[in-house]
DNA sequence: TTAATTAATTGACATAGGTCAAGTATCAAT
DNA sequence: ATTGATACTTGACCTATGTCAATTAATTAA
């Protein structure tokens, strides 16, 4: 189960089957080791890496101080927004937290596409849809939850993040501390 | 000065005059009272408000107290996001602050008009990108500041909504309550 | 396997910010 | 201008969560 790439999928599947053969042709498989930055702070964010298998994590530093934002499993597409679609040097890094498979497409590459069928604006279009409503209802959590509701509501949402990410960064990325999430443990 | 329209209006600049003309066809200006809902909960929004003036705030109930979300002044472009693009009922309100004078294009329209000219995708791309840079921004804020950075941060960057917008609403749209704005402002 | 790191837990304490209630100021309407 | 309603401020108190330090558990590397 992914984040939100289900309706690119199905808009791909919809398209004619050269373009399809066309999009396909674009992404390159590449494996990465756990601790490898597909991103650092200062660089563009010129790829988009489709996981196969794996996890990566997004983070910033404020403060000399790593907050985490987003976590990246199975068929989630990870990049550094901003970054991205402006084509300036981002502010956050994409690391791996295990072995990962990716499968990394050039934004170039989609640009150039996209001149040739300009029915892939739509599709980007979709992504970035999908990804203002994930944005949307994370501020939500932040603006009406209590630390252990957001914990609870990650457990039942989405437990492969509990299961398999060192607790300080699931800490980071609900906005609380460590001991927070700890005791919210250690409570029931 | 706009929250996130600049890019817009400089890529409809860039459209041949035919195509400009038939965007600028579809808007129809109203005016609003002061406590006027634009949309309820429960209802789909279909339609987008280019303020020429006044105040607009968006908000939702959250065990029934509104939690504002967002302010729009001039030249904003006021919708709920999510009912706005899956056109189904939204959980937010959109609501007059002051008398306001704002110009209504109907989704619809805007659909069947990319039929025609598929260029206009792009638009509506780049008005999602805006948003989520806007709505990244945010949640980095709500990451990061404590009450009194946030209050500061609104001071400096959006002095418009200290001076024109209930307390209220400001400590609900930053996440605090009314009496610790109070006290921030008393403090200095 | 053992040692060395790193991650997680737990306790003691501090503090930002919430809640409730009372009082004051501001605004709107007659 | 007077009343009533609404918005804002202030004080007293409370609670969730942060910080710091010590301890234990789990990984990793040799």
């Amino acid at each position: 189960m992914n984040k939100y790439t289900n309706k690119l999928d199905h808009f791909i599947s919809q398209l004619n089957t050269d373009t399809q053969q066309d999009i396909m042709a674009l992404p390159k498989q590449m494996v990465y080791e756990k601790g490898d930055f597909l991103l650092k702070e200062g660089t563009i964010c010129k790829k988009s890496f489709v996981l196969e298998s794996g996890i990566i994590r997004k983070f910033y530093l404020n403060e000399g101080k790593e907050i985490t934002t987003e976590f990246y499993f199975k068929d989630d597409i990870a990049l550094s927004f901003k970054s991205y679609i402006s084509q300036e040097p981002s502010n956050e890094y994409l690391q791996v937290l295990e072995k990962t498979v990716v499968m990394v497409t050039d934004y170039d590459d989609v640009l150039k596409l996209q001149k040739t069928h300009p029915e892939l604006i739509e599709l980007e279009l979709l992504f970035m849809q999908q990804y203002v409503i994930w944005l949307d209802e994370r501020l939500f959590h932040f603006h009406t939850l209590d630390a252990k509701q957001k914990y609870q509501l990650l457990l039942n949402k989405t437990p492969h993040i509990i299961q398999n990410i060192p607790l300080n960064y699931i800490a980071s990325y609900l906005g609380v501390s460590p001991e927070t999430i700890s005791r919210i443990r250690a409570s029931k």
